[in-house]
DNA sequence: CCGCATCCTGACGCCGTCTTGACGCGAACG
DNA sequence: CGTTCGCGTCAAGACGGCGTCAGGATGCGG
């Protein structure tokens, strides 16, 4: 799954600087989105939500402090400055606009990497939903990695857990029989259905009052499984 | 008591530099608390919370990763890294283990306090978890780095005692195999896992009542190893 | 140089998990 | 009405992870 690597938005005019620091990163496991000017930057900040920025000072169509500033009247991503000018006026003024971090031109690959990395540690998760999710009598703490049915721990497999959660993480939607195969077994076992069929029903064995008639794991005739509550 | 203003924690062995940071820091607005020893520094940590560390790694009585490593073991107040040493590998290593910025000598009283303002901007809720921890008849001492069992002191070998840190500081989760062998072996070693078996057995042997049936440290098939209290 | 503690590494048996196959059932279809 | 297909069910064997132990390498202090 590639959504769960750390987006990163790359804004800088310099291609070659763009380029390389575009490699660094991905090699580093982020993905990572890039803009040559301020106003594209701005753009895909609000589109994409990243989780850090990388904000070069010296943009052609606008001063980078404004940015800075535009930035933080609406969010609060991490944001690291990267700048030529190293006096300390610059330095101050930009971490007082609301910048996580300076750094000044030139400066080393994992270094960055390190920086970019405390900037990612301390954010705040928002938690846009609750990682614990219940229907009828089951429990399931996606955090903590448990499963509790008339509050006793159920016990799951590492793939009976792995099909649960997937089933969780879209509640009500049709979950394919592709999209859970991906998810559980890797895009290598899209045939093996059969695999769906037998992990099921023990899920349902575990989780069900009346496994042979599943309230909450219905399966969709030829397309997949849906998850009801 | 002017308990409103933020409290900073400066650990420093150089009596110049410590009086010089102290009435800059005090002419800012902060309150300021000296050490100049990382154990002293350590223990003031402990008794007073500050809201941020100024933490030089040319401390005589210990290294100061090792500060840095021990202050992130049970809380996450913002550490401010000061050295000499401005060579990439030293600021990797001290911001990977935990430091939140990393100051180069000599540095400017503006862009010191601006910094400190940023670490103070985004710090989280004081996640501070106490450095004493127990669980059945085993106590854990963070700070003391003491292992206690029905009272009695318990001997751990250094890499025992980081898996077994790694796993107090986050009681009742799943920590998996990478998470573990990333926080004691380093991510160098992602693959051995026999090493955490192997550990994971010691552990067991010197902390458990019965070693074969374990209670505290739980086994999750597949994924990792959960402390349960 | 020696001894000790610690760490790494390999071997082995056990047990849970995964895979695979067989079979019954019902619905859809010709 | 018979066939076919998808699905549920069960069981058995293969597989790999896990715990366990011990020998050897390594490093450190005396």
């Amino acid at each position: 799954m590639s959504a769960d690597e750390p987006l990163v938005l790359v804004i800088d005019d310099e291609p070659q600087l763009l380029r390389f620091l575009n490699a660094a990163l991905k090699s580093h496991g982020y993905r990572v989105l890039t803009a040559d000017t301020a106003a594209e930057g701005e753009r895909l900040a609000v589109s994409h939500r990243p989780d850090a920025i990388l904000l070069d000072l010296g943009l052609p169509d606008r001063d980078g402090l404004e940015v800075v500033a535009n930035l933080r009247a609406w969010c609060e991503i991490p944001i690291l400055v990267i700048s030529a000018r190293g006096k300390e006026d610059d330095k101050v003024e930009a971490l007082e606009a609301g910048a996580n971090d300076y750094l000044t031109k030139p400066f080393g690959t994992r270094e960055l990497i390190a920086r970019i990395g405390v900037a990612l540690r301390n954010r705040v998760q928002p938690l846009t939903i609750s990682p614990i999710i219940e229907f009828g009598a089951i429990r399931v703490d996606l955090e903590g990695r448990t499963v509790t049915r008339h509050g006793e721990k159920i016990h799951l497999t590492p793939n009976e857990y792995k099909l649960l959660a997937a089933m969780v993480r879209h509640p009500g939607k049709i979950l394919t029989h592709n999209q859970l195969l991906k998810e559980v077994w890797g895009a290598a076992n899209l045939q093996q259905t059969h695999y769906l069929r037998v992990y099921m029903n023990t899920l349902r064995h575990k989780l069900e009052e009346d496994p042979a008639q599943p309230r909450h794991f219905q399966t969709e005739l030829g397309v997949g499984y849906r998850l009801v509550e």
